[in-house]
DNA sequence: TTGTATGCGTTATCAT
DNA sequence: ATGATAACGCATACAA
C-alpha cells in the first residue's frame, strides 16, 4: 500500500502550473501555452516544459480553465433508464464519440416518471456543459427557458418534430406505431394484444398501431400497459394479463424486443408455438432479437448511429462547424424474421 | 421557437452571484449565503435571495465554487462497457445513489482491451472529482501513483483482493468458477465444455473451474474464447466452436448468462434438449435468466447492491464519516434453476 | 446578520 | 518566443 508519491512531496495540494513553471525556470503562462499550444513555443522549451510536467505529476485544474476559457469539454446526458436495454446502445455510442473528441460524458439517469426535468437540467447546467442531451421531446417550459438561457447547444433525441429546442436526431413513433399497424392489416388476423411499457413514448407507438387496427371495425384489440423498465418478467406478466381479457390472440405487438422475448416465454410455457399459433413482434431490435428462437420480428431502429450523430451534432456545433440539417429522421426499418 | 428569456435580457453571460446581489441589493456574499448555507441569513434576506434568482435565471457556477472549496460533488465512473448487461445495473445503481447525495456521474466507457487506463484516468482527474469509481483491480503502477497523489476516495469494484488502492466491494471470480466447478464435479458428468468472453475477470472464473473438473482426470475439458462484449450470438457461435472440438458435450460452463443463452438457443436449434441433453450454466443473474426458458442456472451477483454500496462508501469517505470496512466481499450465490 | 478583501488555477490580452 | 497582469465566479477568512 506504500506507493511512491512524486519527488515533489512536500505539497500537501496538488501541483499547479506555477509548480511547473518553477520547476521548468519559466512563466506559467509559457507552460500554458507549451500543453495547448505547443506550436507556438520553441522546442526546447516544450521539452524542459514536459520534463517538469513529469516531475511534478502536475494535473492540469479544467474548473480553473473552464472558468476562464468558458468551455469545459464537457457534455450533459439525460436519459430515463439504462437497465433496459434499450438506451444502452446509444448512450455507449454518445460516450465513444465524445472521447474520440476530447470530452467528456456527464450522464444524468432520470427515471420514466420523473417531474424534476428541470430541476436536474439546472444543476446540470451548474457544471457548464458545453452542450446537452435530452431524451424525447416533451419539456417543461421553464425547462426550455432554462436552457435557451443557458445558450448551449442542445440535440434532443429519440422522438421527432419539425420544432426542436434546437438539434435533434429521433425518429417517429406515430410512423413506426402506423407501420407496425399496417403490416398486419389484412393479413387476415382479427385478435390483437398489444403490450405497452408505461413510457410516453411507447404509448405514442402502441396508440398509432390502434388507430390502423381498428380501421377494419372486425378487429379486436386487448391492451395492457405495465410500468416501465420493460424486462423479460414484465412481458410474461403482461401476456398473463392479456389472457385474462380474451383467451385467443392471432397477434401480440410489443413496445419493445424484452417485452416480445417475454410473451414468447409465456406463450411457449403454455403451448402456445410461436408464430404457429401466436405472431409476435417487438420493437427497437436489440441485439439478442436475430438470434432468438425464434427470431423476433421487430422495427429496428439504429440506436448507435443516433447516439454517434447526436455526440457529433453537439461537437460540430460547438466547435463551430456548420451543421447541415438541425434535425435529422433517422427512420427505421420493419425486420421480418420468424415470430411475426 | 422564439421562448421568453429571463426579462434582465442585455446580459450576454449569464448571470452571475454579484448579478443577483445586485437586483437584491445585497452583497454577494449573502446571496451566496441565502443560497448555500440559509439558516444562518435572516429569512426575509432569503426570501429577497429567492425573488431575486429567479428574477435573473442564476444557475450556480460550479467551476467556480470547486475552485475555492476544492469540492466538486462530481465522482468519476471508470467501466469498461455498459451494453453486454453486466455492468449496467451496477452503474444505474451508482448513479441513483449518487443523486440522491448530490452528486452527479461522471462516465468513462473505457473497453476491455485498453492498455490507456491511465491516460483516460489522469484527464478525468483534471475535473477534480471528489472520488472515483474503478472497475477491477489490476491497475498500471503510474495508475496507482497518479491516484494516490490526487489524494481522492477510490472504490474498486467487480473483483476482490485484500489490498485495494482504498476502498473495495467486489466478489471473489476465483471461487465463483470454484464453486461452479464443484457443483458439476461429481454429478457424474465428465465431457465440458468453456465459454468465455476476453475478458480478464471472466477468465479467471473459467480457469478456476476448469481446475476443480480437473481434479478428475477423466473429465474432458474443451473451452472457446471469443472477444468481448459477451452477447448472446456470441454464444451461439461459441457453441458452434466448441461443436467442432467435439462432438458430445454434457455440460456447458458460459462467463455470462448473455453467453448461456446464446448456447441454449444454438442448442435447441440443433434439436438438443437442455438440460434434458445438455446442461448449460451461465454468470451474473441478469434480468431475464429467471424467466428464460429454460430458466437458466447462473451464480448470482447482486450488481444493484455492489453500486449501490459503492457510491454509499464514496460519499461517506468524501464527507469525513467512518467507513466499517473498506474492503467488502458481497459474496455470490449458485441459483440452480432449470438449465443445469 | 451582513459586508470586504483575498485567493482558488487557469487563460486572454497586452507587452517585451 | 516569452512574460506580466488581469479576470473568470465563487467562497473562505476576517471585519463590522
Amino acid at each position: 500500500m506504500n506507493y511512491e508519491k512524486y519527488p515533489n512531496k512536500s505539497l500537501s495540494r496538488s501541483p499547479t502550473l506555477e509548480d511547473v513553471a518553477k520547476a521548468a525556470g519559466l512563466s506559467p503562462m509559457t507552460v500554458s501555452r507549451a500543453l495547448n499550444n505547443p506550436k507556438i513555443v520553441r522546442p526546447t522549451t516544450v521539452a524542459r516544459v514536459m520534463e517538469a510536467v513529469n516531475l511534478t505529476g502536475y494535473i492540469p485544474n479544467m474548473l480553473a480553465g473552464g472558468l476562464t476559457t468558458r468551455r469545459t469539454k464537457l457534455i450533459a446526458v439525460v436519459v430515463p433508464q439504462i437497465n433496459n436495454n434499450m438506451f444502452v446502445d446509444t448512450v455507449q455510442a454518445i460516450g465513444d464519440e465524445l472521447a474520440l473528441r476530447g470530452y467528456h460524458m456527464l450522464l444524468c439517469i432520470v427515471g420514466y416518471d420523473t417531474d424534476s426535468e428541470t430541476d436536474i437540467v439546472a444543476t446540470l447546467l451548474s457544471r457548464r456543459p458545453d452542450g446537452i442531451v435530452l431524451t424525447g421531446i416533451h419539456h417543461s417550459s421553464e425547462l426550455k427557458r432554462i436552457i435557451l438561457n443557458a445558450n448551449i447547444p442542445v440535440v434532443e433525441i429519440w422522438d421527432l418534430t419539425p420544432t426542436p429546442l434546437d438539434m435533434l436526431i429521433g425518429f417517429s413513433h406515430e410512423k413506426i406505431g402506423q407501420a407496425v399497424g399496417h403490416y398486419f392489416l389484412g393479413k387476415g388476423y382479427s385478435r390483437f394484444g398489444m403490450v405497452c411499457a408505461s413510457d410516453r413514448r411507447a404509448q405514442v407507438r402502441k396508440n398509432s398501431a390502434i388507430d390502423v387496427l381498428r380501421q377494419d371495425p372486425q378487429n379486436v384489440v386487448e391492451e395492457v400497459t405495465l410500468p416501465a423498465p420493460a424486462n423479460m418478467e414484465v412481458g410474461r406478466t403482461a401476456f398473463r394479463h392479456l389472457l385474462q381479457k380474451s383467451e385467443r390472440f392471432d397477434v401480440i405487438i410489443c413496445t419493445s424486443d424484452t417485452l416480445a422475448q417475454g410473451v414468447i416465454m409465456e406463450a411457449e410455457a403454455r403451448s402456445l408455438r410461436v408464430p404457429e399459433d401466436l405472431k409476435v413482434i417487438g420493437f427497437a431490435d436489440l441485439n439478442f432479437a436475430a438470434h432468438n428462437r425464434p427470431a423476433i420480428t421487430t422495427v429496428c431502429v439504429d440506436k448507435s448511429r443516433m447516439g454517434q450523430q447526436a455526440a457529433t451534432m453537439l461537437a460540430d456545433k460547438i466547435e463551430g462547424l456548420e451543421i447541415a440539417e438541425h434535425v435529422v429522421d433517422i427512420g427505421f426499418s420493419l425486420v421480418v424474421r420468424e415470430s411475426a
